[in-house]
DNA sequence: CAGTGAGCGAGCTTCCGCTTGACTT
């Protein structure tokens, strides 16, 4: 009998398809890329026409062993990755580096993992797309050249370990001018005008009704004005609008749209919805998560029409095919759905659970009926004015599809109440009971948030699926941009009411609020992000990805050679590398804020070795300049002169406390209290400039009680100490930590059992660093 | 882990897109 070997590109993948296939076929999976250009080196043959080196990275020689000892044993190979770019490059990859040949090679493809799907697939092979393979050598050639010439710029012109990308470097600029939109916002006030009526309906019944005036006042005295008129005037009926509007279900979870909905339901941050994604994806709860595609196959599409008959009757179900609208999407997948759809929850994590049952409520819904509302618009006329009042109301006349789901809005404005109106008829009176003006400000544009970055990123077609993630952990491990909690401080405002014939005003204060999640940039960041605009304009334009992209699929069509491509974009940009690193001297950002009245020198504040510092004094002058950090959340571009002499002060004497100075001070994980060689955090909201002796003797009485409750046993004797750590109970020795094994309990432990599973972690150590790196030397002699 | 910013130089850092583990005391 034949041997045949299917290779796909995930193991949770291979292990389906291997249950449809049967007997006779193995199926192996390459996960991803089996090869590369080489980590730590450029890789790019300059001299040899752009000629890629490639190698199998270390931790991909043993799986690459087992493919090709597979593959030596098969007489026919199925090349079955997936039916996109890089798929085809890992296909052509695989072809390369496990030596196969034309006549017991095959390519195929499927989007849905079905029988049906993969046996038609199986008998309708081709061979590999070559022009589609060149489309991605140059994608990441392209990559490679902009990454590893743009970042070496950034470490001698602004600091070492920086990067700059394609992709990254764009995700910050995002974030850098939404900073600024938000710094040269100004806010404007205006008057908005509500009014509660008392009024008769159809039935006799007295009830009320809340109005909103269909202008706004810019002044407080128009506002006044206004309410005056309305004292002891009539107010009437004028016209009653209903009208019917439908609403229609979101289409199915792409990776992006599920990436946004976790966030605003749930308040994942991108990465944990896609690590409990690929839990529920390799448990086969779900389909695959790094997606683009909208599509739904024949099954689910019919599954999920019989689910909706059962659970809601036919009146519910609308067939819907949807279509992808993203920039460059390759739609290699299904859109993200439960696969079988008659799981409406699964065992499992809370977080698993709550993440299944979204992805199972979108997909039910996005094939339900339109839900069918009705609008009412009640306008009320007031005599001699040209303003009314507005009433509206909504009430849903079908549910459809929202009697599973509603998808979230990131509007922040508060959501208008969608009520119902009372019946009334044209013309008929109504009473004014109270009518209030209130002062509004308008609101800078929002922050992003890591899953609205996404929703841009995806919309303007830069990055992938399996990137929207990881590019937003790169930006913030570089410390361009800070996840932080911003503080809004509260708002105060002028109220005006009208009631009893009498206006009376107030002012009122809003709450202060916080902002969590929000993406803001650093010092770095903004430095970064501006000498790269300066010196290369084309790579940080938002439509650069866009641009390159219409020559991949040029080079995927045959139309021109990818290296001739390539050729074309270095040919301009390399010289701009060359430019930059010449005629250009560190770049700091320096901005000086002002004099120092008590020394009158200049204040500065720039990037230097350690990030954003202030200075006081100039380096040419005879004293030396004194520096200081900036604090996390101050940048170079918004600290004033005060805030920078501030942080003058510090470090600053408290006082003496059993005969130690204390001081207080900002380092490296923020501010903290010393007490001779003890150190002590300072709570969050704590200003270090507030700090005085009796609460920093309060901190380090506190720290010693914590200190003494995480010790769980102690054997000074043999330097063994049992603690309370992050993860639960440890055994410190020696300055190592160890684990303690399952089962036993920290508390009832002796000297010779700590000592015994000290010896066996030893042991265990040893074994696994030894039996590490032999099998590592072995591959690399070969 | 709790500073640092004199200057020099060696040696290091870095991209995007595929994929899944190993692993926290």
């Amino acid at each position: 009998m034949q041997k045949k070997l299917v290779i796909v590109e995930s193991p949770a993948k291979a292990k389906t398809i291997e249950r449809f296939l049967g007997e006779g076929y193995t199926v192996l999976s390459s996960k991803g890329h089996i090869r590369d250009l080489k980590e730590k080196d450029f890789s790019i043959d300059l001299d040899n026409n752009y000629k890629p080196l490639y190698e199998v990275p270390a931790e991909k020689k043993e799986l690459v062993a087992n493919l090709k000892k597979a593959s030596n044993k098969a007489d026919v190979v199925w090349l079955a990755t997936d039916e996109d770019r890089e798929g085809e490059a890992i296909a052509w990859h695989l072809y390369e580096v496990l030596g196969l040949n034309e006549a017991k090679t095959r390519r195929i493809v499927f989007h849905e993992i079905t029988k049906t799907a993969i046996q038609k697939a199986i008998e309708n092979p081709r061979t590999i797309n070559l022009n589609l393979v060149n489309a991605q050598q140059a994608r990441r050639v392209l990559d490679r050249i902009v990454g590893f010439e743009l970042s070496p710029i950034l470490w001698k012109k602004i600091k070492p370990a920086l990067s700059a990308g394609r992709v990254q470097s764009v995700t910050v600029r995002l974030v850098v001018e939404r900073e600024r939109e938000i710094n040269n916002f100004k806010t404007e006030a205006s008057y908005r005008v509500t009014a509660l009526f008392n009024v008769t309906d159809t039935t006799g019944k007295n009830v009320e009704l809340k109005s909103e005036l269909n202008k706004r006042f810019a002044t407080k005295e128009e506002a006044r004005a206004f309410l005056e008129k309305c004292n002891g005037t009539d107010f009437v009926v004028e016209q009653i609008e209903t009208k019917p509007t439908k609403q229609k279900p979101a289409p199915p979870f792409t990776t992006s749209t599920l990436q946004q909905e976790a966030a605003r339901k749930f308040s994942f941050p991108v990465g944990l919805t896609m690590r409990i994604a690929q839990k529920l994806y390799e448990a086969g709860k779900i389909t695959y998560m790094r997606t683009d595609s909208v599509n739904l196959s024949d099954l689910a599409l019919s599954t999920a029409k019989q689910e909706i008959i059962t659970i809601a009757g036919e009146k519910y179900h609308t067939f819907r095919q949807y279509h992808t609208k993203s920039k460059g999407a390759q739609e290699a997948h299904e859109a993200i759905r439960p696969t079988d759809i008659n799981q409406h929850t699964i065992e499992g994590s809370q977080q698993e659970k709550k993440l299944y049952e979204l992805i199972w409520k979108r997909t039910i819904a996005s094939q339900m009926s339109d839900a069918e509302l009705e609008k009412t618009v009640i306008s009320i006329k007031i005599s001699d004015c040209t303003e009314k009042f507005i009433s509206t109301g909504e009430t849903i006349k079908f549910d459809g599809f929202l009697k599973v789901y509603l998808e979230s809005t990131d509007d922040e404005q508060e959501q208008k109440s969608k009520e119902m109106l009372p019946k009334l008829s044209v013309g008929q009176p109504l009473e004014l009971l109270i009518a209030e003006a209130q002062e509004r400000f308008t609101q800078h544009p929002p922050r992003y948030t890591e899953a609205s970055l996404v929703r841009k990123l995806e919309e303007l077609g830069i990055g992938r699926p399996s990137t929207y993630a990881p590019t937003i952990s790169t930006i913030l491990n570089r410390e361009y941009v800070d996840k932080k909690e911003i503080e809004n401080p509260p708002t105060a405002y002028d109220l005006l009411t009208l009631k009893n014939g009498k206006i009376k005003e107030v002012r009122k204060e809003d709450k202060a609020t916080v902002d969590k999640g929000k993406l803001s940039p650093t010092s770095i960041g903004f430095v970064v992000n501006d000498f790269l605009i300066e010196h290369f304009p084309d790579i940080m334009d938002y439509n650069f990805t866009a641009k390159v992209e219409t020559d991949f699929d040029e080079i995927a069509e045959g139309k021109i050679e990818w290296t001739k491509s390539i050729d074309q974009f270095y040919k301009k940009f390399h010289p701009n590398v060359t430019e930059a690193l010449e005629n250009t001297g560190k770049k700091t950002g320096e901005r000086q804020l002002g004099i120092d009245p008590k020394s009158g020198k200049p204040v500065f504040v720039k990037i230097g070795r350690f990030g954003a510092i202030a200075q006081i004094g100039e380096k040419s002058s005879e004293e030396k300049p004194r520096f200081a950090s900036l604090r996390s959340n101050q940048t170079l571009e918004t600290i004033t002169l005060e805030e920078a002499l501030d942080l003058f002060k510090l470090p600053m004497d408290l006082g003496e406390f059993e005969n130690e100075i204390m001081t207080v001070a900002v380092g490296r994980f923020g501010p903290y209290v010393r007490h001779g060689k003890v150190f002590v955090s300072l709570p969050k909201d704590e200003d270090p400039l507030e700090m005085t002796l009796e609460k920093a003797i309060q901190l380090i009485k506190d720290k010693r009680t914590a200190d003494a409750n995480r010790q769980i046993k102690s054997f000074p004797a043999e330097d063994i100490f049992i603690l309370n750590g992050q993860f639960g109970a440890y055994i410190a020795h020696n300055g190592k930590n160890y684990k303690i094994p399952k089962g036993k309990t920290p508390a009832d432990l002796s000297v010779e059992e700590c000592l015994q599973i000290i010896g066996d972690c030893e042991k265990i150590k040893t074994q696994k660093t030894s039996g590490k790196r032999s099998p590592r030397k072995a591959t690399t002699k070969k």
